[in-house]
DNA sequence: CTAAACAGTGGAGTACGGTCCAAGGTCAAG
DNA sequence: CTTGACCTTGGACCGTACTCCACTGTTTAG
């Protein structure tokens, strides 16, 4: 698929998936005209770029992610070890979140506020 | 207290905390001699802020945060509707955090690679 | 054959969130 | 009265993540 068809697809500006590309976080083929090619799977990889990206993690960070994969192209323990690392880190930013959370949750109802010095 | 303390009860770097003041992060009342003052306060104000930015959220937004903390100075059901208002969106966080999660955990031992086209 | 729709490149510009630096003012200790 | 720690300002610079632009090449439909 070229680019038009991804960033349909995916939501992304033409621009957004070229800078991805030149910064390693999609692969694109080249057709004999020059023109990107792209796989179908480069859909759902993009999803997931963008899912990742929102809950906090880089796009330098996710395209280690991204490599991890490529390096372990065929074993299932080892795509199994990544996705389980992620979990841990996607837990422990849900852990902070509670606590946040909690600290707002604490204030609810007793008018202390925050103890700001705003602006 | 002077703006090296503030730093250094906080964590923060001075130019950070004067960066912040400049947009309106913070509050900074001035002595005859032109130092910075800030009050107590300041120090779990910074620590919230930071929390906050660590979760995803912008200085602009934590910044209206602050001004409506102002904006409703003792009245406990406005800040209690803030606060209850900042839950809700902390929870829609947490709630893509569990999907990324679960769409990770699905992966585990399958092998699939999240069909991606990792450069 | 031409026009429109698509693609390519390089480079500039933007917003955000700092970080660093030079030049200088203030203040307490020795 | 100087030294050193502390503070001030303005402005330059950085990394991240785009976004836009001008100019050029390719393909398809009438």
């Amino acid at each position: 698929m070229r680019i038009g068809e991804l960033a349909a697809r995916t939501g992304l500006s033409k621009d957004t998936i070229r800078f991805y590309e030149k910064n390693g976080l999609v692969a694109g083929e080249r057709l004999a005209n020059g023109y990107r090619d792209f796989a179908p799977e480069a859909v759902s990889w993009l999803h997931y770029v963008r899912t990742a990206q929102a809950l906090g993690f880089s796009l330098a960070e996710i395209a280690r992610t991204g490599e991890q994969l490529r390096d372990a192209p065929d074993s299932a323990a080892a795509l199994s070890k990544l996705f389980e690392e992620k979990i841990r880190v996607v837990d422990a930013r849900m852990a902070e979140l509670a606590a946040l959370r909690e600290e707002l949750d604490a204030r609810v109802g007793s008018g202390c506020p925050l103890r700001a010095a705003a602006p």
